[in-house]
DNA sequence: CCAAAAGTGTTCAGCTTACACCCATGA
DNA sequence: TCATGGGTGTAAGCTGAACACTTTTGG
């Protein structure tokens, strides 16, 4: 490629990801031990540095997979951080996403390969450099997300309850619903399908199992169709 | 600074600006006749290369200040757009900023230096790389925070009329709205201060002037007030 | 038999929407 | 005097919010 632009700096430019779960109690961040300096031992987004083949959000894919073993999963980029010293290493643009993922599925080895552990979204290390700031965001995005779109079933597995759908509604938007209210508005979207097994786990009685239908609700999209979770 | 990251890629960083503005009839966008290759006399977002000693911010304030002369305007980041061939001339990562301007105190000299001329946001002509891609996305950033947050009168002289407010709201969302709702929704938030001034170019009855009154804003903020105008 | 969670309807208040006429004035 | 845009109130329908009891079953 003839290199049109000349004289100007260029920088180091890496992805920090923001990845969410849920365990059906409680919404979770993975965070890593950093094994390397500045900060090493300090806790930290899991982040890379991007390479000359690939897009920033391919970037951001091979980072998530490196910790998870996952792809395919929910990943969107939020926002770029360029502070001049917000890395004392030296400096560096990175670029934010967050990834919504089932939280039985991610790779058990590689979590411990990097010294990873799952924390509650309220009760959580500081991170270093403006990686608060990031989950900050992170967290405010998945708010406004989950209320008008279905971006909440990332974090459930294939088949799941009602009340473990509004609980982990609650604790997205750190509020709790009247179940009835809920129960009425999440069905009355026509998004779920309601499947013949229920799930043990959670109540003597059983809660019946949905399904989320995918297809339906890109179907309704468009014909004025909204999702709105109020809060 | 010690360099502790060796081995990595290094890249050109810019900025890109997409500059709003509205004369009173349409929403419009300010775009330049590129001076430079490639792509050099196609239309293009404002852009410029990130400097060593300024954070992104800064360098989205600067490029904006260049081609309007105007600074402590609203300009909000919009995101980082980073595939690997989105600009020929060589790899580039770009931040997309947006900004609103009030139409009547840009610096027209600059824009003539630039070769820089508004367009209606519905009709304006093709644009180099990615950049229609951006203005796509800071259309509707701009009317998400416009439903949420009361950022239209930075579109807006200080002084304005309520059919003027409604015009503007009418161009943002591409809908017209029942002007005795309008008026009762947005008197309703308490945030507008009636001068005695009428204005007299709209009508031969003359409508009567408002100011937006910031520090009443903020008094309500917090409080649960809600500034939400539905579409 | 009892504890614990699942499941179910109705009422009221507030908000959104639709809608039509008079007012002030410059030309 | 008339054309043009500014300004005003009310009624109907819908949606969100509040609220309590029955069902099922494992222990």
């Amino acid at each position: 490629m003839t290199e049109y632009y000349s004289g100007y700096d260029k920088y180091l430019v890496a992805v920090d990801c923001i990845i969410f779960g849920f365990d059906g109690q409680e919404l979770k961040l993975l965070l890593i031990k950093r094994g390397f300096p500045p900060a090493e031992g300090e806790w930290s987004l899991m982040g890379g540095f991007l390479k000359s083949g690939e897009s920033i959000n391919e970037a951001a894919e091979r980072v998530l997979k490196k910790l998870t073993g996952l792809h395919n999963v929910y990943l969107e980029q939020l926002r770029a951080y360029g502070e001049v010293l917000r890395d004392p290493g030296q400096r560096v643009i990175s670029i934010g996403y967050y990834a919504l993922i089932k939280i039985d599925e991610y790779d058990e080895d590689l979590v411990k390969k990097y010294n990873a552990r799952w924390f509650p979204i309220d009760n959580f290390p500081g991170l270093i450099f403006d990686h608060n700031e990031m989950v900050d965001h992170a967290l405010k995005r998945l708010q406004r997300k989950a209320q008008n779109q279905p971006i909440g079933f990332e974090l459930l597995p294939d088949k799941f309850t009602i009340p473990q759908l509004q609980k982990l509604y609650e604790e997205i938007f750190r509020k709790e619903f009247d179940k009835r209210n809920f129960r009425k508005k999440i069905l009355g979207f026509q998004i779920l399908r309601k499947l013949d097994e229920k799930e043990k786990e959670g109540s003597k009685k059983g809660a019946f199992l949905y399904r989320f239908d995918q297809k339906q609700y890109t179907k309704l999209l468009g014909s004025g169709y909204i999702f709105e979770i109020n809060v």
